[in-house]
DNA sequence: CGCGCATTTGAGGACTGTCAACTTCCGTGG
DNA sequence: CCACGGAAGTTGACAGTCCTCAAATGCGCG
């Protein structure tokens, strides 16, 4: 990798306040490199041998089992994938794909993790992001446990209108058969959720998405800080939520 | 905290090779504490001040949305639990509650996170510890977005086997209506899906199960070991597994 | 023994997935 | 420029899974 590439990666979190050292330690023998659309990059179960830095792209994260598969998370630029499996130096437990034409860089494991063992704070920034890597699954955990098709779908509409400006219309990023296995239902089963949408002010034309009725979409939402990354924090939200907390422990304790 | 009990930390892996003097830092403050059954220990949504080490008991861990609630793991002596939060010193995104009476040590979160400053090492088994957390919440969505509850019950059970040296006979180690939350499923069709396992050799008395055919539960659970922590990695099973992804990868491809 | 609680069973319905047909869109090539 | 093919998305019919509510059963403990 060429020296300017390599400060792409102080993009990253983890690499931000590295210093010129680490940085240098852990992407000895790294590599850049444009893939194509559709492009296979690790296949579940492989032994993870290197880091990858997306700097431009797409690109999903999905898992298969007897015979059917679903999206886990979609990465976009610049982020990092399987950090968890080169920091255990285990096998993959998805496979990455590309979805569009993606600017990947390669880092060799075994730079990753000697970069831990030299540099503490390093290692410390692999930690949070790991850390929030996990919270990230915990959230999308409780995404799929506790809601259904529509009130995940309402929020998601609310995560794209937060990321895109709080405007009324929004432009889905992926095809709908991704957005679908990513929120955990069929196509079909988007396609319908989308329609009972339209009677609450949702219009949808192709990608694009508008919202003629924040209320009455928050109101299918439910949204909720704990779960979602758009859900405001203010103290009036928390005050309900605990209250909400509350009330459901009472509830449980009385049962039993 | 007295000598001998900070000593019992030495059981996590977390300080298993910890220097004395990380130790000291890392458990300055640190509080020795036993609760009752049924006593709640965090909230969600509140603002995570301890690291909580389980030294003997069980506490489960849970959240709620919109009135209903769910099990996202069980915690078992010796394991720690909101490692991720302390890390960030973020909100807590589960609530802990006790199973049973528990022996639990309080960690302040500035120690932890102090400790980690100053041991490179004690960060580096932070971060490994994270990412066990991470493939383990991922293995989690994989079991509840691919699998229908008959799979996820025969998949548990054999998890309970393995643990339980492989024997005929396993005990639950919880209430089923809890073992039904963590496995994303209601009591009432936990019940259900063991009396359609009883065709298949599964005998249900109270908290005792009786495998009579461990193939056949093996036909319902598909056991994968990049989901399952119990099953095998044999290579033929992964060979098998591979030719699975590699077939659902082509079946993908020309599905475009 | 009787109460309380967990669990089971039954009936019914809501939700979601499957299958198939149709429409739309878009890029290709005549 | 238009016809065509292929894929994505939509719609309809239907089935199956799973949940809800209600009542019955069973079990443990005071």
């Amino acid at each position: 990798m060429r020296e300017t590439d390599i400060e792409a990666l102080r993009q990253l979190p983890l690499f931000e306040n590295a210093t010129a050292e680490t940085l240098r330690v852990a992407t000895a023998g790294a590599l850049l490199q444009p893939f194509p659309a559709e492009t296979t990059l690790l296949i579940e179960g492989a032994p993870s041998d290197c880091l990858y830095v997306l700097l431009d792209g797409q690109v999903e994260l999905h898992a298969s089992w007897n015979g059917s598969d679903t999206v886990l998370s979609i990465a976009r630029p610049v982020s990092m994938f399987i950090l968890a499996a080169i920091v255990l130096d285990a096998d993959a437990l998805m496979s990455a794909r590309t979805l569009e034409r993606s600017l990947i860089a390669m880092i060799p494991g075994d730079a990753v993790r000697t970069a831990m063992r030299l540099d503490p704070h390093f290692a410390g920034a692999v930690a949070r992001e790991l850390a929030g890597g996990y919270r990230g699954m915990v959230r999308s955990t409780k995404n799929i446990k506790l809601r259904n098709n529509s009130a995940r779908l309402a929020n998601y509409l609310l995560t794209l209108r937060a990321a895109g400006g709080f405007g009324a219309v929004v432009r889905l990023p992926y095809d709908k058969r991704v957005i679908a296995s990513l929120l955990g239902m069929t196509p079909e089963s988007l396609s319908r959720s989308f329609s009972a949408l339209g009677t609450q002010g949702i219009l949808v034309s192709g990608p694009v998405v508008t919202i003629r009725d924040v209320s009455a979409l928050e109101a299918i939402a439910k949204p909720d800080p704990l779960i979602d990354m758009h859900a405001p924090r203010c103290a009036e939200i928390r005050a309900d939520t605990d209250a909400e907390i509350w009330a459901s422990e009472q509830t449980r304790t009385s049962c039993r």
